[in-house]
DNA sequence: GTCTATAATCGGATAGAC
DNA sequence: GTCTATCCGATTATAGAC
């Protein structure tokens, strides 16, 4: 489905999976995840900024200062988790467009992998969505390169569904665009205690992504 | 167009905006309403965590000290503009239902009037939508009834237009949701330096809206 | 690799002069 | 109503013992 923006999930996932260099974080060891794990949490209930780094650390059962061992700054762990989060949801958006026969497949695929990933996944996603503004420097470059990525595999869909005649709309980019805040929203609003399934909103949100691209 | 949750926006407007009561904060001053502005700037851009009281003073040309005649404390302020900002979404989508002559109309004077106000005003928009985790208990109250207001509003278009016959929807919540989804998230994505005006994003989001409650 | 202790700074809010 | 000065708790990050 892919064409000017084409994404190898494979390449992409085995370019920074090597062995460990020496000056990376250490986030392969258990207490660094279950640091990522308490970031993610503390991240997605309260804000970055609402956030201390003796909260995270308590909540993974360490001291103030152990934090310092894993990760440079409160930063990095934001990087970490938005990296990863960002990752994650690429790679399953370019399988569900690969793996789909049609563009209408491919659409309905996407919407409803990309809903069900912002229910599901509801704290990371909200990290990815909405703590982007706090990352400095090149952590700021990096994930918006990875947010074009994302973008692209979702508009080469909708631009392959206008060529074959399946979907009518009146701009590419921003039904696109449209069709990601239906989903992207998903995080801001979902909660755990409601009675909709991660996979019942995928389902219902297919359905609407193909009522966007198709007309009267 | 409105039902169960009818709202009046002349009562709604006019219950809060007597002579000033004494123990309320001075939001009719020039100084205030400069605050104000200083606040809505730096909770947009920067998030109400990241936004210290000395910041907002400086940039209403005040000293540090100078904030606290006018509003008890920072989260104050979050509450006026979160406050007004709902009040201010409400009357107008309800003014846009109560003018238009069929649910049609009325979802697309809603649809358009909504996403074009996330862009125009959203600055206000974003406190609104992501800021409002941050006001505490009563003020916290006060706003989730405006929320559940807003929330009737669109709900109830929805539901006329399905009982005329105009439109098709599996679910009225999950679709009413979905609706304001696409133009909350406009707050998001929104940057003032784009080409698409505020205007022509309303008339394509009222398009979109129309689409989303069609069946094929 | 984890801890205790602490440096260095920041931030919300107040006191009291003008 | 605004200022200067300041209190005082909180916060990120580091030093150095174990």
């Amino acid at each position: 489905m892919s064409t000017t923006a084409r994404v190898s999930a494979s390449a992409a996932a085995g370019a920074d999976r090597g062995a460990a260099t020496p000056t990376a974080p250490d986030t392969g060891s258990d207490t660094a995840h279950r640091l990522l794990e308490a970031a993610a949490e503390a991240f997605a209930d309260r804000g970055f900024h609402a956030t201390t780094t003796r909260d995270i650390a308590s909540r993974a059962g360490l001291s103030p200062a152990g934090v310092y061992v894993h990760f440079s700054s409160k930063e990095e762990l934001l990087y970490q988790l938005s990296r990863e989060g960002h990752e994650a949801a690429r790679d399953m958006l370019v399988h569900a467009s690969e793996a789909a026969g049609s563009p209408t497949e491919a659409l309905r695929a996407i919407m409803s992998t990309f809903s069900r990933w912002h229910a599901e996944h509801f704290r990371v996603a909200r990290i990815v969505q909405y703590e982007f503004g706090n990352l400095t420097g090149e952590h700021r470059d990096a994930v918006l390169r990875l947010r074009k990525q994302i973008d692209a595999v979702v508009r080469d869909v909708v631009t392959a569904g206008v060529a074959s005649g399946e979907f009518t709309v009146e701009d590419v980019p921003d039904t696109t665009l449209a069709l990601m805040s239906m989903a992207v929203d998903v995080a801001r609003w979902y909660d755990p205690e409601i009675k909709r399934t991660p996979a019942a909103i995928g389902e219902a949100y297919a359905d609407l992504g193909i009522r966007l691209v198709t007309a009267r």
